[in-house]
DNA sequence: ATGGCCGATCAATCATAGTA
DNA sequence: ATACTATGATTGATCGGCCA
């Protein structure tokens, strides 16, 4: 048992949590695509750049809050639904842009 | 990206009913780290997570400095001696070779500085 | 058709940071 | 200081795709 134990005797494992933006970025980005939260290679080294940590801090990121995410979804309905609110402002733009667009639509 | 958005939103009063989506379901099989053979009786003599002793990845580790990739017959000699599958052994080195490319790309400790003062 | 490798991800766990 | 929860990182192993 302890023997096991010394395998992590890494010092490396000295972790620090994101800052309260990253985490926001991170978040709104999980949320807006839920229905896919696999951000491209692309996206994730421009999520990376936006919120001032690695590739692998993304990936490490999407890979916990997809997992921590499934595992118990009620937990996280109320954040769902913040971020959820949050994007809808943004959708409500491209939506109401695209309605004027082309508003000919009639049943 | 793509755009499959809403055709026809029908969430009525309710609320934004966060569906579950598939990735959600996603369930992976379990390791099937065989060895059943000697136990024709339980059906599960391992199907968790293998912990590596020190003393193996110290082995492991060491062969790998040595040689980035394994011979059929390097890799035989490596899993008897270690007691581990070479489905293990070969596993291991594969990781091994992700980890090092990964460290290799971003291998420098990013300055990072931030704190979330919640 | 077969088997190893790659890249991404999963899933469980470790160890610490943050909160009560 | 104490107990518990949130979270970043690590890693054995799986999944799908590609290639020899």
């Amino acid at each position: 048992v302890m023997i096991l134990r010394s395998r992590f005797l890494d010092a490396r494992r000295k972790r620090r949590n994101f800052s309260k933006q990253a985490t926001e970025i991170l978040n709104e980005y999980f949320y807006s695509h839920l229905s896919n939260p696999y951000p491209s290679e692309e996206a994730k080294e421009e999520l990376a750049k936006k919120c001032s940590i690695t590739v692998s801090q993304v990936s490490n990121w999407f890979g916990n809050k997809r997992i921590r995410y499934k595992k118990n979804i009620g937990k996280f309905q109320e954040e769902a639904n913040l971020y959820a609110a949050k994007t809808a402002v943004t959708a409500a733009h491209a939506v109401a842009a695209a309605v004027q667009n082309n508003q000919t639509n009639s049943p | 990206d793509k755009d499959p958005a809403c055709p026809s939103e029908p969430c009525p009063p309710s609320a934004s009913a966060t569906q579950t989506f598939d990735w959600m379901k996603v369930k992976r099989n379990p390791p099937k780290t065989a060895k059943v053979s000697e136990y024709g009786l339980l059906g599960q003599p391992n199907t968790i997570r293998t912990n590596f002793t020190t003393k193996q990845l110290t082995e492991l580790e060491k062969e790998f400095h040595f040689n980035k990739y394994l011979t059929r017959a390097r890799r035989v000699e490596i899993a008897a001696t270690l007691e581990l599958n070479e489905t293990q052994v070969k596993i291991w080195f594969q990781n091994r070779r992700m980890k090092q490319k990964k460290r290799e790309k971003e291998g420098f400790a990013p300055p990072a500085a931030s704190r979330s003062a919640k």
